[in-house]
DNA sequence: CGATAGATTGAGTAGGGTCAAAGTTTGTGG
DNA sequence: CCACAAACTTTGACCCTACTCAATCTATCG
């Protein structure tokens, strides 16, 4: 087999697109079974240094000199961008088999805090190893360029809610990302756990805490969601298709039966 | 030379780091003599496909099957995301150097549109063919994900300009950004011309167009930018610092001394 | 020269920010 | 095990920024 054949049909042979369609929304990895044998051709390809943290225990730090990738085994983090005016913000979300890190490869330094914000444990790869080894093993080539395309398109569509919905839908539309991150995963989501405070969910979102508050308690009322009993961090969405919906289509839906 | 030592010191032997330190801000590509490199490489390893466009051409559309990148040689292109609601939205803005299509390769298909705003010259490069010559040459593929780095790295700092600056400081980034894209690519930016209306800027920036005008008037009145005579396009920028601090500092500097 | 797309500016309004006061959880130490 | 503190959340009242609607003005192009 020539080595042309392995990349003439890449982007098809993995289907993206079509899980992508079917759930009507980007997914920022590739499905439950994908993240698995990404991890495994990974684990098996390089050298992965694996590193267990706890909540709040950082990977990297802005300004560190960029040296690794870092892959997203179990858990969850946060990514803050600090400009050089003070200004901070949560960046992204990264949950299992998420690259982290990216964007140091073009500065040279790390330009973000990574932030663990549950336990769980992430594999460091040193980039020039990684290189390496793209140059020998197509399919990591592949498994990489993926993962960085996703956190673009992640990216573009957190733009979207941001700069295109109103407060309450862009809080739904967050749920219901966070809900979709899980599922792809294989994990359930008609209850899911944020482990974000308002405050986070907000710089995330662009809004005031009190109006993530505001969103989450109007989303209440309107049956879309429900806190679970003893913390306001527990979820349930009865359904997904309801909440989406009202995330597309801002409160028109909503606004014109009950308001 | 082993391939290894290739990789070993890849991001510091660009000296991207010191660069983007030095003009306190990310650029969406590397300056203008390293674009040139840049697009000497690239046309001499792989089979680039040169076309001419015009201001409104169309390069790739939201749907289309994902085959080649695109590299811009010349001209400026925005590209267009579209939501499957309908909410449309000004995703980037591309110029001589920058990369287009990378959201293609997680998704397999565009997931945006691709228009010039300005007669140019566009690469196309098979997506295939270009894997098949980055393992092949070590540099290629460090130039690519660079490029993918980079555009990364660019997102982030608009989501945080949109999601926490007021209006005028959004403009006065905007500006800023548009000038240093240009500086870094070896151009003026002491008069530079927009080629977007304010309903595109606005719909960049999350605002409307009323918005944005009223900025921009607000921006003249404080002689941080003013106007050539003859259409509202062409700005002028007395002092790039000035507006930069205005933008960083929100309206707080100009606040308690004018107003 | 009119027609059309784009820009400016004003007036009124509303969505979301700010400030403030309680209420809830979680965690810690006695 | 309880009490207290600290962190987080909720809700209300008020206000301001930016949106909406509308009129007018300016360029560009056939």
């Amino acid at each position: 087999m020539h080595s042309s054949d392995v990349y003439a049909s890449s982007p098809a042979m993995h289907g993206n697109a079509l899980t992508a369609l079917a759930c009507g929304r980007a997914q920022t990895g590739p499905s439950g079974q994908r993240i698995a044998e990404a991890l495994r051709l990974l684990s098996s390809t390089v050298d992965v240094q694996r590193r267990l943290v706890r909540a709040g225990d950082t990977v990297y730090q802005t300004g560190q000199r960029f040296s690794h990738l870092y892959i997203l085994n179990s858990g969850i983090f946060k990514l803050l961008s600090l400009s050089s005016d003070g200004r901070e913000q949560v960046a992204g979300l990264k949950f299992r088999g998420d690259w982290m890190g990216f964007a140091g490869i073009a500065k040279g330094h790390y330009v973000c805090d990574a932030v663990a914000m549950d336990t769980g444990e992430v594999w460091a790869v040193r980039y020039d190893t990684l290189l390496a080894a793209c140059a020998r093993q197509p399919e990591l080539m592949m498994l990489l360029h993926e993962a960085m395309s996703a956190e673009i398109v992640r990216e573009r569509e957190t733009m979207l809610s941001v700069c295109t919905l109103p407060a309450d839908a862009r809080v739904a539309d967050f749920i219901s990302y966070w809900a979709d991150s899980l599922a792809s995963r294989g994990l359930r989501t008609d209850q899911i756990t944020l482990c974000m405070t308002r405050a986070e969910i907000g710089n995330y979102l662009g809004l005031t805490l009190e109006t993530v508050s505001r969103a989450l308690s109007k989303l209440v009322r309107e049956r879309l969601i429900s806190f679970e009993q003893k913390g306001r961090r527990d979820i349930s969405i009865p359904d997904m298709g309801l909440l989406r919906s009202y995330a597309q289509r801002g409160q028109t839906a909503a606004g014109h039966t009950l308001q």
